[in-house]
DNA sequence: TCTCCAATTTTGGTATACCATATTCTCAGA
DNA sequence: TCTGAGAATATGGTATACCAAAATTGGAGA
């Protein structure tokens, strides 16, 4: 069929295999995350359980459960008679979301003024020295993932698992967009300046500091994503579903 | 068998029916839900899923679904060997995520200044009037629904769909916590006076106001939860299980 | 050519079977 | 009586079959 082999031809690493900690489901939800993430299964596009699952090697059941799991991370939606369709979020949710990551990341930032040892804070403080390191190059990406090692940084040094759980969940949920809004050049120096605000205040252990830095920035990023949304003016078919 | 007559005995409302708008497997997480959080299922009592499900009258495929949504709720977690077990907190676990909950319902308070209508606030307040009135009285289960039904409108108001849902996770999680730390009847002239204070600063829509009002209480039930620690020893045995 | 209804196909929901591993039980040997 | 190895059992993971409902298609009638 048709349709399979666009699946498939997306999909062509082999199967899926269990690990030895991680069920096949657990792994699905990994490999599902992303596709989704990188575009290779573009926002709005149906996801047929049972296609999918065959194209990754795999039965309908572990499928169904990595389904679920996105679902409640926010990568993957339902129709109102339940077809997953990967999330194809307007901008006005992620501008919710965003609200919501800033309030936790200020939240994190001010913990950990209390929580991070020494060590950690060097750790950031390095992480932020590599981001200004690479901020000529052309390694859009490489900045970006370090900017993500940054923040999850301070996140982790605060030890509140609730705090990395629900952070966690919203990265992933907000991944593409702060890509996206990090990919605005003419941001960067902002960027940098905000970061470097944070680490210095993370350094004195200026809780009220960090807090209140952390939230310039990622309201920062929630501008540019708007900036970036009326530049290119993002492509969101509402079902870009290849039949 | 024991076991499963333990189970049965648990749940004789008769057997789960999928709704016209909710799956079964939707229709047994709300069931077990309920029934963790009554303490039918207590905590840390492992969750068998073939005698569980067979007790609700279903399949094992909605019970591991239901069961994988109430794990990421954080209401059933996993052993090493992925055996399901209601989940049992520690003060410390329950710590961390209040506290995160208080952040989460400062920024509710704050963006609810600016999006509520001036009937949701009304109705807020209505709330807080309600409260008021049934303090006396012996209604403690009442008393706290009104109180959750509170914290939820105010929620609810902002219209930020990511705050609503995170918001709700955390008080499926601390449900349980925050009835016990409810209970303490010492507690209730200051709880009562700190709704008063949200409300007034939510209807001059003093954001500022609302978000320090807020944070202050869940400070309070923080402590409570200290409190009703070391006066009754939670009785939280690692594995209730009735073998 | 358009509309609408019925047949067909697709799709998700649920039950069930089978397998591998974890857990528990039992009994032989010290 | 205690210990440990192996058998028996329990339990979770996965695949598959079947069903009902939704979506699609095709054709009859206007």
């Amino acid at each position: 069929m048709a349709k399979q082999n666009v699946l498939s031809a997306l999909v062509n690493d082999g199967p899926i295999i269990a690990s030895e900690h991680r069920s096949l489901s657990a792994e699905t939800a990994e490999k599902l995350r992303e596709l989704i993430l990188l575009e290779k299964l573009p926002p709005g596009m149906h996801i047929p359980e049972r296609d999918l699952a065959e194209a990754l090697g795999i039965s309908r059941t572990p499928m169904r459960e990595a389904l679920r799991t996105l679902a409640i991370e926010g990568l993957v939606e339902f129709t109102a008679t339940r077809r997953s369709r990967v999330a194809n979020p307007s901008i006005d949710e992620l501008r919710d979301s965003m609200t919501v990551l800033a309030t936790l990341e200020a939240l994190g930032g001010e913990l950990a003024c209390t929580t991070a040892t020494d060590g950690e804070i060097t750790a950031i403080a390095e992480l932020n020295q590599k981001m200004i390191d690479c901020t000529d190059s052309f390694l859009a990406f490489r900045f970006f993932k370090t900017d993500m090692a940054f923040h999850s940084s301070i996140i982790a040094a605060t030890r509140n698992q609730a705090l990395i759980d629900t952070h966690q969940q919203y990265n992933a949920k907000l991944w593409r967009a702060r890509f996206m809004s990090s990919k605005r050049k003419q941001g960067r120096a902002k960027t940098l300046q905000q970061h470097q605000d944070i680490t210095t205040s993370l350094i004195a252990r200026n809780a009220s500091g960090v807090a209140q830095a952390m939230r310039g920035h990622i309201e920062t990023a929630i501008d540019n994503l708007n900036i970036k949304q009326s530049e290119t003016q993002l492509s969101t078919p509402q079902d870009s579903d290849s039949k």
